[in-house]
DNA sequence: ACCGGCGATTGACCGAGATCAACTCGACGC
DNA sequence: GCGTCGAGTTGATCTCGGTCAATCGCCGGT
């Protein structure tokens, strides 16, 4: 996969790549129309601070840590999730490449979730100090901030609606759907699926058991609509799963966010 | 109730009273600090232009339409929902006084979903434009707006745990809790519940139906914890139904978040 | 005051998904 | 190569909450 080259240049990153790069970034409307382009990107590269890599397992950021920065995805992937003292989680979300995380933050100082990376995984890191700076000298970037936590905050919207209304095989339909298109718009290939999180992680997310997962894999296989092979899924009948994530609400509100 | 009395007095409304008002809100975190106090309240009562009151039904704005303020309760209630083409529909979220409604406009400068009046409420509209222009001049107060903004997607995030992983009866329990707390910071009795919203928005906004509300509202006066009568719901062991929310994360998280 | 209608309650039954349990498969270490 | 371990799959059974249906009771209109 060509989004996997990242991983290693992030030390000696050029800025040729950093654009395209932050090209397909959930950032980049905070960026780009503010005229950060071509040599102003020094100026950008100066500010998203630490380029860290992350292992498998490992946390970017811990329920109850305190917050200081926001995180965009570079490569790899994350799941967020809270955890009661009983040891029991809830998994929130899972984020691709591109994609912002520790929002929660901003209410408290310190984070609600936490962050662990499912593959290994560079991030890019905006101090939260540098970025208010930034955006209280371009009131339109402030704006576009908003927009991007208001669209997190659809997006969970959209979650909460199928949590609450949607049937088993729908859900699932529904998130590799979500899946697939979050693929396309980073310029992979959306019928060519690497689950990088857990049978556990995805029945968790959907608010099922393992079991139930298990078996509406095999199902959508036996239907013509996969091909599951472990953490590689294959979508054979794109039609199909969109017709499988129903004409409810869910389905019709999470194209509405685009 | 004390409450009331809000409704019809927004035309002569007296400083004193606005202060007061003021004071359980959202909102007040982003104008106290900011130095408008005393005198100055003029001045915010300047920006905070419209106080419509709207009746029971009646709409504060509707999915699609365009976005231009943030709303906060004054007085009464509202419910936030989406619906999709085939007129089913979810509730998002129930909005008492000093709750901040209208978040979601800010993506795309539409509305996602739809605020309705439960009773007869009043609002306080805060047109985005000279807000952002106010929170430009003063930066704590972008801050300040940050948390409020965040802390509605806490409150999603804590409400898409519950919908994922609890029992019919916690759900209700944490719902009826939540109102009690929320009650409380009004500094009204937290044991004297009015539901101004049918059966049928409880049951949708718990992922229920209607007829598994009433059978655990009925299971709930059964065991002495409720004493319940049509909208009116009297919390007669306040630890019982804390008790009854579980030890799960949706309770704790839920609590980290008050 | 009476009636109509809708919201709410209660009961009987059913089914989707949870639970419990057995088994398979691939990864990794020695 | 072999054994172990954990993730994933599959099957059998149970149960909670949904569905269908009947009834109640409050509220508003005439």
């Amino acid at each position: 996969m060509a989004i996997e080259m990242t991983e290693n240049s992030a030390a000696l990153i050029d800025l040729d790549h950093l654009r395209r790069s932050c090209g397909s970034c959930a950032l980049h409307e905070l960026c780009l129309p503010a005229g950060i382009n071509g040599s102003d990107l020094d100026q950008l590269d100066a500010t998203v601070h630490d380029k860290r890599a992350l292992d498998r397992g490992k946390a970017l950021f811990r329920q109850g840590e305190s917050f200081h920065a926001l995180y965009v995805v570079r490569s790899g992937s994350l799941k967020s999730f809270v955890e009661s003292p009983g040891g029991d989680l809830q998994v929130l979300g899972f984020h691709l490449p591109g994609e912002i995380v520790g929002v929660d933050g901003l209410t408290k100082d310190h984070h609600l979730c936490s962050a662990e990376a499912l593959e290994r995984t560079s991030i890019c890191e905006l101090p939260y100090l540098q970025l208010q700076q930034v955006t209280s000298e371009v009131p339109a970037l402030q704006r576009q901030l908003m927009r991007v936590i208001s669209r997190e905050m659809v997006a969970e919207q959209s979650h909460m609606v199928m949590m609450g209304k949607q049937q088993a095989q729908e859900r699932l339909a529904i998130f590799l759907h979500s899946l697939s298109d979050r693929y396309g718009r980073l310029s992979r290939d959306p019928t060519v699926l690497t689950l990088s999180m857990s049978r556990y992680d995805i029945a968790n997310y959907l608010g099922l058991v393992v079991e139930t997962v298990s078996r509406l894999f095999s199902r959508m296989e036996a239907a013509g609509v996969l091909k599951v092979n472990r953490k590689a899924v294959r979508v054979l009948r794109p039609d199909l799963l969109a017709e499988m994530c129903g004409t409810h609400v869910a389905a019709s509100f999470r194209n509405a966010i685009g």
